[in-house]
DNA sequence: TATTGTTATACTCTATAACTATA
DNA sequence: TATAGTTATAGAGTATAACAATA
């Protein structure tokens, strides 16, 4: 456990962090910014999946992703084909044009991480992207399991504890 | 140095990134949004300084602060003052009031991370701290020297070069 | 003429709420 | 009645450009 001093020092540099978000962002063509860029790595990374689901990926409300997959569509990079199963749905599926502009993309980004980490270590590298996904999943937990006071006291009794959903 | 697939993964997490910073948002006062709290935590770090000053340390362009300056001066966080040696500049300084929102906003992120990080070691969170730092010192080093293309082919004479500014 | 700030405008990302279509 | 998705609206962050005051 850290103490006050230490999560002070890491929430600044969370803050901090935003410089290195827009400095990526500006080296994105502008007809793909960050919120295009997601839907397209998300999809490629996962293959195939409906809106819900990609909202879930990205951790922004179904409003955001469907305004993000709308353009996505527009540009022709992915195609929402509907749910033979359930007709409220639709399927994401990206197209040959999303795999192309993926592979500018990570070209792009690839080329900046390359210039800017130029003395740092493959393991450093490696060590910083286990910590981010390591706090991404603590966050997650959190949300899953919010600060629950103190513990149910249980009744004392035999009784067979009703269902509370 | 590492390899594409590396970058690739790490790009990724400064994506999802964005759920923790959005996280760490909605617990804030709603009086007291992120810019907000970026001006005055880097006040109290770094103490009394002129608007151009502070721009350069939350990188970000100076219209982009004076709104956020404005916003924590209409609350009463900070004063700005004239400057008595140079009549264009204001200096920007911390009230008492501004410490206790410092205050409560190192209240609530502690306590947020104590919940969020709670099974991660003092060192672990070190760690994180220092590569991000690290993070950021490589990105503004890269922005003060950009992809310089082949080193300059200096003239085969023996006049002294023009002053290039 | 150059620099310090401020303001106007525009764009992106996000959430909430109202709405449509289907289950 | 509940769920999947869309759209309208509003708020925050940011950048560019035009502007005022001072150096």
């Amino acid at each position: 456990m850290a103490d006050q001093a230490q999560y002070e020092e890491l929430i600044r540099q969370f803050s901090a962090f935003g410089a290195v978000k827009r400095e990526i962002g500006r080296l994105m063509p502008s007809e793909c910014p960050s919120g295009s860029a997601a839907v397209l790595t998300l999809l490629d990374r996962h293959g195939d999946m409906r809106m819900s689901n990609l909202a879930e990926l990205l951790a922004v409300d179904m409003s955001v992703t469907s305004r993000h997959v709308a353009h996505v569509v527009e540009r022709g990079w992915i195609e929402r084909s509907p749910d033979p199963a359930d007709k409220r749905s639709r399927i994401l599926r990206l197209t040959p044009a999303g795999r192309a502009q993926i592979d500018e993309l990570s070209r792009r980004t690839t080329q900046l991480l390359a210039e800017c980490l130029a003395d740092w270590s493959d393991e450093e590298v490696a060590q910083l992207t286990r910590l981010m996904a390591r706090l991404r999943a603590s966050f997650d937990d959190s949300r899953a399991a919010p600060h629950r006071p103190p513990p149910p006291v249980l009744e004392q009794t035999t009784r067979t504890p009703a269902i509370t959903k």
